[in-house]
RNA sequence: GUUCGAGUAGCUCAGCCGGAUAGAGCAUUCGCCUUCUAAGCGAACGGUCGGGGGUUCGAAUCCCUUCUCGAACGCCA
């Protein structure tokens, strides 16, 4: 009974969009006694040939219980396999390659889309539970860098991919606003500081300072200590200190929202470490209670040899908390406050073994949500192979690599397109569009070499490509003045094929993005279908009158949709010309 | 040294819960705009999948080993 209705249920949700669970229920009915639906599923695979058709059946396992050749197994399964819902079902070697009905798959295909539009691919997963990202976090009074920018588009996509997901994600952006660091500034500004230049250019004159601060306190170590002095100050509230702090903080959160707006990227909470000064009682309380702490060397430290992990270090012979004592802090309060289901940290490969030590000091104090927290590391970026150094002052500032990006959008318009009528807003989307995609194209964990120009390429695999290629869709949508309709499509070339074959793997894509936390699948998808639908405008002639004409635009419609949405996902915009 | 990550075409990468002839983009060469946006399409060129061993009917993919590169590794964050 429980059965049958979870098999009326699949039918009616899933049964067209999954072109392996589509072809794998067929062949379960055909071998239900032999086989699970499971191992059916396991055993189908989409072929790299499209000479061998769109599903195959490989049949060696059957070798040893049927005591025959692969080969002489696949010959005589093949014709107990056809159905409907095939053009051709056929042994080759030792595979079954089944050839679906072109136009029942894209008449099933582009009406779902059609129907659900923007809402093709939604997937109920996580039942509106919170996920909380540890997000962006760039360092007060430093410069936006190309560091954060990974996290910042990384963590929103990831949140985004989340929300499709029916998860509530939260984005929380944990400002780098507290710390030792703030000291120094502190005492550079006092010696060499001036009010009017930081009004006039924060963050370039915050740096300014901090790098001289690291060339001087090089010479004299007694810088070291004044910076020390200065952040104790900070600590017991001494009032000119907090008056520079909040100053600072303030100046660089107006430039880091500038930076926001132009990505239209924004967190659900500010809240930095400094937010979390009142909170580490608790934490600290829990952990003396514990009974974990250790003493070695002067310092408080919880072992962690269980999980191969070399000890984590609490705090510090002074007493003084550490980094990881206010993310335990942290980590409390979101499941407090959050009650997440999830808990992710889009913070580079460089910490992974900072928050493995997190999850296992967790996990020691008993709190078994420590499970959900999930560090989705990514790659660093370098600049020749070499580290890009705040403390040096080698930077590449965002904001500049984000305009020059948009100043060649410009430039392509005025060439391509001088007529577009918002040529600045799409300069925008596309300029913009162009640095996201880059950063999402290729797994998370890639070190990025820094290189403006293939950074700003619009040709080839980059976003710039697949916006083009929603735009040419929407330009041929209105020159035919295209109007949805029930009509069954009837589209049974090659080429269509490709592209539908591509839209109904939408929502597979989506729910492995998920499951990785890699955005970019999502970008190597777009570009697959961007890449299949620009074959398909090469070879078919869209805008014939005859009679496949409205079915032709009705793909083109389903493509939009899936590429928009895509787009959408990393946090790109989709003009609807260009 | 230990622990992670990575090594695939000249360059950047995809494929990696094993499957039939290892795929894209860039670069190079050639072809395609008097009909839908050429930010495009088609074609050519280009490979000891770091090396060695093993498991398997079958390995770029799994296991072992070795080399190379990167990152992290107690009082910074």
């Amino acid at each position: 009974m429980i059965r049958l209705f979870y098999f009326v249920r699949y039918k009616l949700e899933e049964r067209f969009m999954d072109l392996k669970k589509l072809a794998a229920e067929h062949i379960y009915s055909k071998l239900a006694d032999q086989l699970t639906f499971e191992e059916v599923l396991g055993l189908v695979e989409i072929p790299k040939i499209t000479e061998h058709g769109d599903i195959a059946f490989p049949c060696f396992t059957f070798a040893k219980t049927m005591k025959k050749a692969p080969v002489v197994i696949a010959s005589e399964l093949a014709p107990t396999l056809a159905g409907d819902i095939f053009d051709n079902v056929q042994a080759v070697g030792p595979y079954v390659n089944f050839f679906f009905k072109k136009t029942y798959l894209a008449n099933e295909v582009v009406h779902k889309v059609l129907t659900e539009k923007s809402h093709f691919g939604d997937l109920k997963i996580g039942n509106g539970r919170n996920i909380t990202i540890d997000w962006s976090s760039p360092n007060i009074a430093k410069p936006f860098s190309l560091g954060h920018l990974r996290s910042t588009v990384i963590g929103n996509s990831i949140a985004l991919i989340a929300n499709k997901c029916d998860y509530k994600a939260i984005k929380i952006n944990h400002l780098g606003d507290w710390g030792t660091q703030f000291g120094k500034l502190i005492v550079a500004y006092k010696k060499w500081g001036s009010e009017e230049a930081i009004k006039e250019n924060p963050i370039p004159e915050l740096l300014k300072l901090y790098v001289e601060f690291h060339e001087q306190a090089e010479q004299d170590d007694d810088l070291n200590q004044q910076g020390r002095d200065w952040f104790k100050r900070l600590e017991n509230g001494d009032v000119e200190a907090t008056r520079l702090w909040s100053w600072f903080r303030e100046e660089s959160l107006k430039s880091f929202n500038k930076i926001y707006d132009l990505l239209g990227m924004s967190a659900e909470y500010n809240q930095g470490e400094s937010f979390y000064n009142d909170k580490l009682s608790e934490i600290t309380d829990i952990l003396d209670n514990s009974g974990l702490l250790e003493f070695d060397n002067g310092a408080q430290v919880v072992r962690l040899d269980e999980y191969n992990l070399p000890l984590a270090l609490i705090r510090k012979s002074d007493g003084a908390s550490l980094y990881i004592t206010r993310d335990l802090a942290t980590a409390i309060y979101r499941k407090q406050n959050f009650n997440f289901a999830k808990s992710i940290y889009a913070v580079g490969n460089e910490q992974t073994l900072h928050f493995n030590q997190l999850k296992g000091v967790l996990r020691k104090l008993g709190f078994d949500w420590a499970e959900e927290m999930i560090h989705t590391p990514f790659g660093l970026v370098k600049q020749n192979g070499k580290k890009l150094s705040t403390r040096k002052g080698k930077i590449v500032l965002l904001e500049e690599v984000l305009n020059e990006s948009i100043k060649l959008a410009e430039k392509a318009i005025f060439e391509k397109n001088p007529n577009l009528d918002n040529k600045d807003e799409v300069a925008k989307q596309v300029g913009v569009g162009a640095v996201i995609f880059h950063d999402l194209k290729g797994d998370r964990m890639n070190e990025i070499d820094f290189n403006l120009e293939n950074m700003l390429k619009f040709e080839g695999e980059t976003g710039p490509y697949i916006q083009y290629t929603n735009a040419r869709t929407n330009s041929i949508l209105r020159k035919a003045n295209f109007v949805e309709t029930n009509d069954v499509i009837t589209l049974d070339d090659q080429w269509s094929f490709e592209v539908v074959k591509s839209i109904a793997d939408f929502p597979r894509i989506v729910e492995r993005a998920l499951e990785k936390y890699e955005p970019s699948v999502i970008s190597r998808y777009l570009i697959d279908l961007s890449q299949s639908f620009n074959s398909y405008y090469g070879h078919v002639r869209i805008l014939e009158e005859d009679a496949g004409l409205q079915s032709r635009l009705s793909l083109l419609k389903a493509t939009s949709i899936v590429l928009t949405e895509g787009l959408r996902l990393l946090g790109i915009q989709a003009p609807k010309e260009m």
